[in-house]
DNA sequence: CTGAAAGCGCTTACAG
DNA sequence: CTGAAAGCGCTTACAG
């Protein structure tokens, strides 16, 4: 039902005029008489006809999509989700809208996509680049990319500071006179884990002082209630810095059971955390989505001319986890 | 930097054919030599060209966007931003993508969008209809177009059985010999609120015996920590049925302060809640997303013939919420 | 203020 | 198997 194919034409028709005007009173062009706007309005809506895109965008490709790509990796990761949303919030502000592609191991045909529709610009979530291919793909098309989480010398970023969020759990842990932590990451290592994990290091070996750190990799996604528990079961233990709130969220159910006395620290503070009163590094989603959101969109703007690398800084939240909330 | 245009005429020349030979190679069209087919295709890859979506749109409409658009309205509901990974996963499989459009007030504009891009379809989450006038866009055009949330006779939706889950937890309220309850809601009352709230006080009439209850309605958005704390220091209070869990978070809180014994019960089982040990009612985002993306994929695939109505049916989780797990 | 014409980059019959 | 031509629905100078 309904004739899918009212066009620029029909409308013309109708209006007993050129195609020209129609045309220039979908532009808002003011070079038409008040009259003859009007009645070529009222036809537009009687018609409900709304002009075709590809067309328009075929014949005057300056006006790009208003349109961003975002490129997700994998399954997995709640923290993506949660930037979404203020992001999506500052596009809307310039009337861009978001684009979502899930990339398991092909971006290739993401990228491919992005060029093809002429997306205005692409965000890429995770901690990998793109492959030199889609880079150049990209660059010839001169539609700009800003990558959330992964960052090199060239290309254009915005994260938060892991390193110095690593750094800042170890100076809590100094702090409370700790000797001995444990250091519980995934089996495999991205960029952030490493560059947390080294700050922490990095700040207890300038401490000088005796501190005893093991590190433990387990395989990512696995459950790590189990593996608390037992952490827990040694009473000398200071403490445990988890790369993730994910992660610990097993670390403070075993911690509850246990009446355990460490303190467990996350990172990231996502939604959930401060329910659990989970003491942990934030790396505000709302910030980050607005600020990449503002990035894209400078970078659209100058027309893929300034470079933008933004290192955001994280926040210490101390929260009860280590109290007493659970024992008395 | 960079050609822009870089098009089928520029493959054409350097390859020494005409546009046809090069589409067909595009296209996948077999009736192309070997040997013509390799030369072309090492060239496409030499000037990384990609075809113009724009100008294959226009001719070929039939071919429209692999895309779905996702109407969002107005901030707030993590609930929504479950649904998505779920939702993206399942279009993936059919190399679909999402577009999302923040809808504040004004529907008409993403609506538009959605047209003017041609896009596959369109799913609208919340409790409100399009509007006539959009209705009518997409009928136009024959886009099919998919509520979560908001239902009724005539539309394509899907959504959890809000009244099954009143009722469900009526029966666990009653079940647990409760005769004093609070039913915590939105003031600006959504389908969900009233069917939750209508399937909750059903139950409870067909009981017959003596059942005292209240209903409160607060701002939405408010923080319940205040009010929770005051209704549970009615220590005959048996316990509060909130709207949603994210109200309920606030009195999960008061109760641990007040060492409160009431039964407070959640609704959604959004992530954070397990973590609280919140009882709630399940609806399932993965199920709900994933379910979604088929729909919507059997609506373009049937050409907006078929009428998709779903109503899952959601789940009472029954947690540790009324249990001693802060006390003893 | 307005119309007729050229052209955007592709695909699709139509001939060969 | 391949090329030349028409046409998709718009916008943009170019004349009037």
């Amino acid at each position: 039902m309904g004739d899918q194919n009212i066009t620029i034409k029909d409308i013309a028709q109708k209006a007993g005029v050129g195609l020209g005007t129609v045309s220039r009173v979908l532009n808002n062009n003011p070079h038409v008489k008040d009259s003859t706007r009007e009645r070529i309005l009222s036809i537009i809506s009687e018609f409900s006809y709304v002009p075709s895109g590809a067309a328009r965008m075929l014949v005057s490709p300056r006006r790009s999509q208003k349109s961003v790509g975002l490129l997700i990796p994998r399954m997995g990761n709640q923290y993506f989700y949660e930037i979404l949303k203020s992001l999506n919030e500052q596009l809307k502000k310039e009337y861009y809208s978001l684009m979502i592609f899930n990339t398991e191991e092909e971006q290739g045909e993401s990228v491919r996509q992005v060029v093809e529709q002429g997306l205005a610009g692409v965000i890429v979530l995770g901690d990998e680049p793109l492959g030199a291919r889609e880079q150049e793909l990209l660059k010839m098309h001169n539609i700009p990319c800003l990558y959330i989480d992964y960052y090199d010398e060239d290309s254009n970023y915005i994260h938060f500071d892991n390193y110095a969020g690593g750094r800042t759990i170890a100076e809590y842990f100094i702090s409370l006179h700790y000797r001995k932590v444990i250091l519980l990451g995934e089996r495999d290592v991205s960029l952030q884990q490493r560059d947390r994990f080294k700050g922490f290091n990095d700040r207890v070996k300038e401490e000088g002082s005796p501190f005893l750190i093991s590190e433990i990799d387990i395989p990512n996604g696995e459950d790590t209630l189990n593996l608390s528990r037992t952490l827990l079961g040694d009473r000398k233990l200071g403490g445990i810095f988890y790369f993730s709130d994910e992660m610990a969220f097993g670390g403070v159910q075993a911690k509850k059971e246990l009446h355990s006395h460490a303190t467990l620290v996350g990172y990231d503070d996502i939604f959930p955390s401060r329910f659990l009163n989970l003491t942990t590094v934030r790396q505000s989603s709302e910030t980050l989505g607005r600020e990449a959101g503002r990035s894209i969109l400078e970078l659209i703007r100058s027309n893929n001319e300034n470079k933008i690398q933004k290192v955001l800084e994280p926040e210490l939240i101390i929260r009860e986890s280590s109290e007493s909330l659970y024992e008395q």
